[in-house]
RNA sequence: UGGGGCGUCGCCAAGCGGCCAAGGCAGCGGGUUUUGAUCCCGCCAUUCGGAGGUUCGAGUCCUCCCGCCCCAGCCA
């Protein structure tokens, strides 16, 4: 796409591919078996499969590999087609199921069995375990290897009617024991699995593995770059050694790359699975897991992602991305198309004793500092404010540097609005600020106060009159190791304060019709939606918090 | 003392034998700013896991060594 970008390899192999007529064009996949949500790292093999159709000019298919019923639900078929379609990626055709080719793989299957290429071994699991042999040491054949073909077909038969035990029989490739590849040690081909399959029904006993399946998948759809990630490179040979022995109508050449690892956070869907059993999360969506659903939830846009996923390079070296990498596309993302409100998040009354308390003024703020083609909106303002318990202070020793918002006796910008100087407190038995009473400066509501008075910074308000109350959610990262599985259980390393729930909450009046999901900025505090799960209820979703370099360089608030 | 991969700045990474080793993230310094945001400017690897070698010339080729990842599911 960006001709400046250098080509990875898989484009350097297509481009190759392409010009020396190897294909026409390209055809790729995305192959996701539904046993589990869509995550952060499936979004990155999304965007790599359906972006170079796209810019081959070729097609990309999305084929389920439900090769193994026992783990497989409709549920998960139904979640990961809603995230492609919400990452923006249109499939080629319809969607694809590896049981669409449970006949043609069976037959296959009789192909190899009548070419003395695979046989029914009785051997059980662990006895399969036993004669396979270790690393550094070759297999001993199964006592079936050598059957005959006749014996192995109708085993086999006997095998899809249902008459045979699971675990009892199983139908291998007939490849070499010694292998010091393990995978080519007479890997499985079919097992038998009495159980119910969430498309083919009770039709079949027997499944396919993944490693028969997948390449004649591919072949049958005409795939040109079946790309994977670097665990099957390993099997690769296996791949190529079916693709070769089978009358496939076509010749599929897989490519490894390196999967996506981003480090407080766990990308696997075996851990994933984990959260969610164990209730540590709210569900496969919870805002702070980077399945695609969480991220949806969270206000992370399709847009974020995908910028992301390209900037991430397409290698063989399996690194782990830092998070703040991500974290600066979604404020990238954010920055330029969320709309700004104002809503406080810590609620302490302010009292502008030189206002007329029945007086409300309309003031017009708005909607993006840069970009004025996002319209204004209209805030009502009054005597009665609230703003923020953190952007006060009575001491008065705080520098200008240090404290740059409302300090008691001194002057503080009201974000759109006035300049006011806070005159005195209201406090309750214990001693606790209840109210500020200030004072406002009179012409300054966009325009700088006169010579003399120098506001300590900006600060944002509510109309206490015009006020909704909500719930907010401030979601921080999952985890407080950089690599949660790094000492044993990655459950020990879960961030105890990965959620906040802050209620009464004080937002602007136009927050009470917030659109669900829509991105939002509420000003100086960090990018917000409201929760697409809270129904009627208010509540918004801390999607991230500004970049904050006060903060981080030991500020306080 | 099995096989398959990978090692370039804190992180991701370009580099495909010939100007001073791209870029992004993070970080640091400065400017603008009614968000301590955004934006803008500047700084940030005499060195490419290590040691030899080939070459006029090597991160790029060769040799050896070191380190890390994956594989012994009838999971994918």
């Amino acid at each position: 796409m960006d001709s400046e970008k250098p080509r990875n390899f898989i484009q350097q192999i297509i481009e190759r591919d392409l010009s020396a007529g190897v294909v026409t064009q390209i055809v790729t996949r995305f192959p996701p078996e539904p046993n589990g949500y869509l995550h952060i790292g499936h979004a990155k093999s999304i965007c790599l499969n359906f972006g170079l159709a796209e810019q081959y000019g070729g097609a990309c298919h999305l084929r389920f590999d439900d090769t193994n019923p026992e783990a497989e639900s409709e549920e998960f078929v139904n979640a990961i087609i809603e995230d492609v379609r919400w990452l923006g990626f249109a499939w080629h055709g319809p969607v694809r199921y590896a049981s669409d080719y449970f006949e043609q793989l069976h037959a296959w299957a009789l192909h190899l069995i009548e070419a003395g290429k695979a046989y029914v071994c009785e051997l059980t699991a662990e006895q399969i375990r036993d004669y396979r042999g270790t690393l550094t040491e070759p297999g001993r054949p199964s006592p079936y290897r050598d059957r005959p073909v006749a014996e192995s077909l109708a085993l086999f038969e006997a095998m899809r009617a249902g008459e045979v035990e699971e675990g009892c029989m199983a139908l291998r490739a007939r490849i070499d024991m010694a292998s010091p590849n393990i995978n080519l040690r007479d890997p499985v081909l079919y097992r038998v699995k009495r159980v119910a399959h969430h498309r083919s029904g009770t039709r079949w006993n027997i499944y396919p593995s993944y490693d028969y399946a997948h390449g004649q998948e591919d072949a049958i759809e005409g795939v040109t770059h079946s790309i994977c990630t670097l665990e099957f490179e390993d099997h690769r040979p296996l791949y190529d050694w079916l693709i070769d022995n089978l009358p496939v109508p076509s010749r599929p050449r897989q490519y490894e790359f390196g999967r996506l690892n981003l480090n407080y956070t766990v990308t696997s869907k075996r851990k994933l699975r984990q959260l969610v059993a164990e209730g540590d999360v709210d569900g496969w969506d919870d805002p702070r897991l980077p399945t695609l659903a969480g991220l949806r939830r969270r206000g992370v846009s399709p847009a974020a992602i995908r910028a992301f996923c390209d900037s991430l390079a397409v290698a063989k070296t399996d690194g782990v991305v830092d998070m703040a990498q991500f974290e600066h596309f979604i404020r990238a993302d954010l920055n330029e198309s969320a709309p700004r409100a104002l809503c406080v998040l810590r609620p302490l009354r302010l009292r502008l004793t030189n206002w007329p308390a029945a007086e409300i003024q309309t003031l017009r703020l708005p909607n993006h500092p840069q970009r004025p083609q996002l319209g204004e909106r209209e805030l009502a303002f009054g005597a009665a404010l609230y703003i923020d318990r953190d952007d006060f202070s009575t001491d008065t020793s705080l520098s200008r540097k240090r404290f740059k918002r409302l300090v008691l006796g001194d002057w503080v910008r009201l974000r759109g609005a006035y300049v006011i100087r806070a005159e005195d407190v209201v406090r309750d038995a214990a001693g606790e600020v209840v109210e500020v009473l200030a004072r406002i400066e009179p012409d300054t509501l966009g325009a700088d106060p006169p010579a003399g008075i120098r506001p300590r910074g900006v600060i944002h308000w509510v109309d206490a009159g015009t006020a909704v109350d909500c719930e907010v959610r401030l979601y921080d990262r999952l985890f407080a190791e950089p690599d949660p599985e790094a000492a044993g259980d990655f459950r020990q390393a879960l961030n105890p304060e990965s959620l906040q729930v802050r209620q009464g909450c004080k937002a602007e009046s136009t927050l009470a019709g917030a659109v669900p999901g829509a991105a939002l900025q509420f000003e100086r505090e960090g990018y917000f939606c409201r929760d697409p799960r809270a129904g009627e209820r208010l509540v918004f979703n801390r999607t991230i918090a500004l970049r904050d370099t006060w903060a981080r360089q030991g500020g306080e608030g």
